[in-house]
DNA sequence: TGACTATATTACTCAATCGTTATATACTCA
DNA sequence: TGAGTATATAACGATTGAGTAATATAGTCA
């Protein structure tokens, strides 16, 4: 990646990152990576309040992460961007890595 | 990725992404993507006041993103880990992938 | 040492956002 | 239609974090 972002991405791609950037959030998407999920078992799942759920949920799917399907009484949520986990992959292993090395470093002193 | 994540590792995962949620640290990296920086050429490259880049710097080096060098009067900054670069490049693409998608939709109605 | 420069820190204001409680909306089934 | 269930929304209190202005710290050089 040698582009020259402008500023207005660099703010998408901070937008980006603020709605990761909420444990409950990031809940709910490794949740919904076992599958399509209605509200009531992702409440009961991520062992959250429903309103907030929703909540989440909404900020989720105006991110275009989710995928909402209605089916009679219940709304179904399901992961309409794969690319979060990578990223969520990538930060794993960027940490992993940082307390190796931070383990080397108190290991030589 | 599998794996099943614990609350904890989405924790230090959420940390992350929130370092990583501002425009103006965004710009910070970008800016350091082109080699070490002082403080002040930071302050004029961002246009930013410096307490503020300053006070972001810290910010980024405390998540281990950054590595800081004192050369006399003056103190250098640079990119500590390479892996933010790999999450804008796939948070832009996921961003363009979304875009373009739209763009088919319009296209179509 | 004293003036100057570079960087960091503190105290403050303002805006955004989380979680909660209460309530609204909307679908189902008897 | 009316009761019951599922989901969404509104209003609120509390916390957090960005940016600023003022100041502290620390290095340089004459």
């Amino acid at each position: 990646m040698k582009t020259n972002l402008s500023n207005e991405v660099l703010n998408l791609v901070a937008v980006r990152f603020k709605v990761l950037a909420e444990p409950l959030r990031l809940r709910i998407l490794h949740t919904l990576q076992g599958g399509e999920k209605s509200v009531t078992d992702l409440t009961e799942m991520v062992e959250a309040s429903q309103p907030n759920v929703s909540k989440h949920l909404k900020i989720l799917q105006d991110a275009g992460l989710l995928h909402r399907r209605q089916n009679g009484n219940a709304v179904y949520y399901s992961i309409a961007d794969e690319s979060i986990f990578t990223l969520c992959e990538v930060v794993c292993d960027a940490l992993q890595e940082r307390l190796k090395n931070q383990a080397k470093i108190l290991a030589f002193e």
